[in-house]
DNA sequence: GCCGTGACTTTCA
DNA sequence: GTGAAAGCCACGG
């Protein structure tokens, strides 16, 4: 499957700076992919450990991780949410003042 | 080739 | 601020 779109969403999501967050309907706009948030979060379950893609700097237009609270994957962007600065109250994560967007 | 599903978004109550 | 419903698109069965 080549999916041009998977080159694009990984560089778009690997441009985000550290400390920085941003959405999956951002990730697809500035990967000039509108309206295919849902793809973007595909790209990223179907992404390999290997591919060194900062997925946990993405997370949902709500601001809150796109995971049960029981799930590893979960805890894992959580945490690294936490080691790079931001904040995380109540399953939402403090990113207004840490959103990112491509120029 | 139809159908259900999903790491989503936006709008409305 | 919270929750439900409709909309969107690609993938696998």
């Amino acid at each position: 499957m080549n999916t041009q779109y998977r080159q694009q969403i990984l560089s778009t999501v690997a441009a985000i700076p550290r400390g920085f967050v941003s959405s999956y309907g951002d990730i697809a706009r500035l990967a000039g992919l509108p309206n295919q948030a849902r793809l973007v979060g595909y790209v990223l379950k179907t992404l390999p450990e290997e591919s060194r893609i900062p997925w946990h700097r993405v997370i949902n237009a709500q601001g809150k991780i796109s995971f049960p609270c029981d799930s590893l994957s979960y805890h894992r962007q959580r945490l690294a949410l936490e080691e790079e600065g931001l904040i995380v109250k109540n399953n939402k994560v403090q990113w207004l003042k840490k959103r990112w967007a491509a120029q």
